[in-house]
DNA sequence: GACGTTTTGTTCTCCCGTTCACAAACTCCT
DNA sequence: AGGAGTTTGTGAACGGGAGAACAAAACGTC
């Protein structure tokens, strides 16, 4: 979050910035901000703030997003298709080397300038790209499998769009995105909401 | 997550389950799950476990998904395409009453069965339909001005999938969903693995 | 009806992230 | 050069979530 907001203060010309300001783009509080910045080092200047543009290259070199990470993409349906259109992976460090999908009849089809391959080439494009992060966009029920080509394969790091608990060795990294229950958490609040306001009116 | 695993397990045709398989389905301890459960009321039966189905209902209810939530969606991009062709919300208690566009080339457009309609449409779309959720998939340079009319017209929870920090009122609720973010953490976790080992070999 | 077994509900403790608050460090002005 | 003003870096206090552990409750068996 700080790498982006540091981004859209570069972008606006900004040299120069407090602990304050940052804070207020990344929408948080500030100790906790230089907190956080302090365990990666000591790259502020007291009584004048940070060098954006410094501070922001010496985040990026620590998040590892100063190289280009290749990145696999499996199931390619509404989702995939988004993901692969989608511009903002590519500025922020990462390249789509490959889309994959186990239907035969969207093999072949090219999104976002890459031609769509069958499943069974995973090992293959994992080998020859050096790929550690892939993505699941696949129904629920093929997640797991999936997970397992793809850790069989060598890749370490996994972020799951379906709605399904993954179980991976040791050593490999999961994220989840859950659509369903961010709008119920959003649900839940709006329903405490109307009861509060009941008990008022 | 309690609620997906139950209805995963209602779908199995278990009828009961402990707190230790409960657990284990949705990926978390079952000392936590317990605790979590007995916020909601006292709905297990000791030496016995959880009915699954009178349980499920029960957080359902708590949650507020036993009625269907219309929600809009503003955006009809990439992702806006994707969100409006996925079939998981619906089933999960939300109802998608509205797809909307500023860009008036896709206005008209049918995507899923819904026609896209003028941006300008939000707020009587909002007050005929009760909508009190919205979802942002423009982009992050609109993202600010579409939340502010959303908030205008009523919306009191939203969820955003721009890359950028909304500000809001007292008694909205926002919710983020960032990708980039996701990888980024992925890649962080991903370039210490590799520096460890480099240390190892 | 008493006893052993199973499993929940809850207490207690530990640990970690967040925030406050302030000394240290730097700049600028006189 | 010195003092006033500003802002960082960090020690200390706070709060809350997570897990271990156990008492209470239900069930089955004799
Ligand atoms: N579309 C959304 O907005 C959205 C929102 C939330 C969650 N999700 C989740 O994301 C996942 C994908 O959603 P979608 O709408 O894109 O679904 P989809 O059905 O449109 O696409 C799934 C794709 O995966 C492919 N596939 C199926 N099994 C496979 C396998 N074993 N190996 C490789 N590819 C396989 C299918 O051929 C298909 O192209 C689902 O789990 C869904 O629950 C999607
Ligand atoms: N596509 C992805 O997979 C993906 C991944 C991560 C994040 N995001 C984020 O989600 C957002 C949407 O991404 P996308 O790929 O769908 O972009 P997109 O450009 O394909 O779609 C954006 C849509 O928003 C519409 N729009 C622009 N300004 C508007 C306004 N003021 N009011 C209403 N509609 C407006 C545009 O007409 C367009 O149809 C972006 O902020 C992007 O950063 C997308």
């Amino acid at each position: 979050m700080y790498l982006r907001a540091l981004t859209s203060l570069a972008d606006d010309g900004t040299t120069t910035c407090s602990s304050e300001e940052l804070a207020a783009s990344a929408g948080v509080n500030s100790a906790k901000l230089r907190k956080d910045l302090s365990y990666l080092g000591s790259y502020g200047t007291r009584g004048v703030g940070y060098d954006v543009e410094y501070l922001r290259y010496q985040i990026a070199r620590e998040i590892g997003v100063t190289q280009d990470w290749p990145v696999v993409i499996v199931g390619i349906g509404n989702l995939g298709h988004a993901l692969a259109n989608y511009s903002g992976f590519r500025s922020r460090g990462f390249r789509v080397v490959a889309l994959l999908d186990a239907d035969r009849d969207r093999t072949g089809e090219t999104v976002a300038g890459l031609d769509v391959r069958a499943f069974e080439d995973l090992e293959s494009i994992v080998a020859d790209n050096d790929v550690s992060i892939g993505v699941i966009a696949t129904p629920a029920v093929a997640a797991q499998s999936v997970a397992d080509r793809m850790v069989a394969a060598g890749i370490t790091s996994i972020l799951n769009f379906a709605p399904t608990v993954l179980s991976v060795p040791d050593g490999v990294d999961v994220r989840k995105v859950d659509l369903s229950i961010e709008l119920q958490i959003l649900a839940y609040h709006e329903q405490r909401k109307s009861v509060s306001s009941e008990v008022v009116s």
